[in-house]
DNA sequence: CTTCTTGCAAATTATTTGCATACAT
DNA sequence: ATGTATGCAAATAATTTGCAAGAAG
């Protein structure tokens, strides 16, 4: 979790991938920070990536695209939900309702039809958490 | 959506990624399958993955493993979430509670710890709510 | 019979990595 | 100075696809 040295690409990086619409892949993010320092590599992006990401200055998004094989980026790092409409493949973020629950009806009041959604939760199994509590860790 | 040809490969597979442990990945049920069919080939496996989804006789788990570079299917169709322990790496199906939202205090009761998850939601945005209005489709 | 599916291998796509040089601290 | 980061190109990993031959309806 150490930080990284802050470097020209870096940053460029970060920008860009505010600048490259919503949800960008890294390829498009590469597209666009391309134009500021054309001589860039793609593996310069990969990696610029990953840190930003384990500092926290960024966050994939946990979206399938359909066809969806390459990773989203966001540059959000508040904690904040999803909408992908199945139609024009958009991508929006939704604010967070609550803290331990979530509200679709809120959605379908704002306008959006919800047809299914997909919930992911991360932490520690019963399991784990017995045996992290033996080794007292946290 | 139209069902496709039923073949002892398709069926097969469908056997074997029951029988391959919590989500596996297509090697995984690769790997299961070869042991009845030995010369199926890794390109069948995934056409057929890829068909079952489309027949909503298997989906595709919505989890970021870690390294996670490859998608992980899941025998189970009725809608349900899915936990994952950060520190065993396992992946647990989750009963959905009710239907318009989503109760992470429950999974604390039974013993989880719950650290951070990620819900995405699909459907039409308002404004393709209101383009297939237009059109007269559902 | 006709059409869809298979096995095989080669092709694509997305991402990662080794290495010599350049840059940040 | 010292140790990361970069650019480039080649390497991997995951998944897809073309095609001739085989199986399903």
């Amino acid at each position: 979790m150490k930080a990284t040295r802050s470097t020209r690409q870096k940053e460029a990086i970060l920008r860009a991938a505010l600048s490259s619409g919503s949800h960008p892949t890294a390829d498009k993010i590469y597209a666009t920070v391309r134009r500021e320092l054309p001589r860039i590599s793609l593996g310069t992006v990969y990696r610029n990536l990953q840190r930003l990401v384990g500092e926290g200055r960024m966050s994939l998004a946990p979206v399938q695209d359909d066809g969806g094989r390459s990773a989203r980026f966001d540059p959000e790092t508040q904690p904040h939900d999803h909408f992908v409409c199945q139609r024009c493949k958009c991508v929006q973020d939704v604010p967070r309702e609550g803290r331990g629950s979530v509200d679709l009806a809120s959605l379908e009041t704002q306008g959006f039809r919800v047809t299914s959604h997909t919930l992911a939760v991360y932490g520690l199994c019963p399991r784990c958490v017995a045996a992290a509590r033996r080794v007292g860790a946290r």
